[in-house]
DNA sequence: TGTACATCAGTGAACGCGCGTTCACTGATGTAC
DNA sequence: TGTACATCAGTGAACGCGCGTTCACTGATGTAC
């Protein structure tokens, strides 16, 4: 049943957005291909006419992902000016929605230990996206000098990724809420 | 060949003390039994005369590992008084020796994203001892009001943890140790 | 203190399951003439 | 434009491997008398 090259490339698109979701729920080794092609309404034979191997659905499922996440991060940056912008994605990223929004959440807390101990060709990847997002962080502050704005915006989103992790892995909710929200009043009053 | 309670009891502790340090290496999911139970000498089998199953090990293993971090975090903050002492940790956390001992290191860091995803009981116990670390943290700060200090203790470690967990990620040396440097200035000049 | 039996730490093979990957096959699409 | 053949997306079973767990067995230790 072979079908048309349209509708190929649409099902591999349909994968990845799959899989950018799934490998932030499930983590990488806790993402069976199988599911996911079911996810997307095939058997899982066919998806190595799609994808070389698993770490290959992995590395573009990452790299969706911190480009949503980037994409979504710009339009909250510039919709209020200046500092102002800047407190609204600190607010957006350590509220009690984000941190149960994983699958749509942030693939460094989702993956971050993980892609640690993961390939090569995934750490290189994920790296990509993480120093490609404090680039973006870094247009937005306030400072003159480009060297101290990158190093600010490497420390923001380093904290910022912390507190999450931290908050997930936190069974207790009281608890869990107090880290977003000191860290949220301390990078508010910092940055 | 039945062995001495003492011997037997020698072994089970060989064994945590084993996992600590692997499931800190290798992660949770990434930690054989048989590889465990290879390094402490024994074959796979007898495993199940020391613990009821892998999750039993993985928590007593994580609690070990958070208890001799909170050991030899507790040595460094009182090695030196007031703020001199707070600073020593945080740079010895946020130094590049400290980033590549990662079956030494902190588990937190480790093991963050993947305790987020395990069983109840493992997050029971990891959450724990992160509070337990947070409570130990606020007693060497200088401020007065404890709910205060608990704060600070809360910010200043997620941050930490979240930093050495993009540092092991980010695949390029200079811009890996630019985030150990950068946060350690940072929180050094906050705390 | 000695003796007989029960217990149980440790062995190593086997089981069962999940999962990445392969493979022969199907039939619609693409292409060459 | 039609026709014949090649291609290839998708199927679903099978393979192979790793790994948690079980099990029958061994022989030293522990215990009851």
């Amino acid at each position: 049943m072979r079908k048309s090259k349209q509708d190929a490339a649409a099902t591999r698109q349909r994968i990845v957005e799959l899989g950018s979701a799934e490998v932030r729920r499930s983590g990488i080794s806790g993402m069976a291909l199988a599911d996911l092609m079911a996810l997307a309404g095939l058997t899982s034979g066919g998806f190595y006419k799609h994808f070389e191997s698993k770490d290959h659905v992995v590395r573009e499922s990452i790299e969706l992902a911190v480009q949503s996440r980037i994409d979504a991060m710009e339009d909250t940056l510039t919709a209020e000016p200046g500092v102002r912008g800047l407190h609204a994605f600190v607010s957006d990223y350590l509220s009690i929605e984000y941190r149960d929004n994983v699958a749509g959440g942030c693939p460094f807390v989702a993956l971050g230990s993980e892609v640690a101990r993961g390939s090569a060709a995934i750490r290189e990847t994920t790296s990509e996206g993480f120093l490609d997002t404090v680039d973006r962080i870094a247009e937005h502050l306030s400072e003159p000098d480009p060297t101290a704005a990158r190093k600010s915006a490497l420390v923001l989103l380093s904290t910022m990724i912390g507190a999450v992790t931290m908050a997930r892995m936190v069974a207790d909710e009281t608890a869990s809420a107090a880290i977003l929200e000191g860290v949220r009043q301390h990078l508010t009053a910092a940055f």
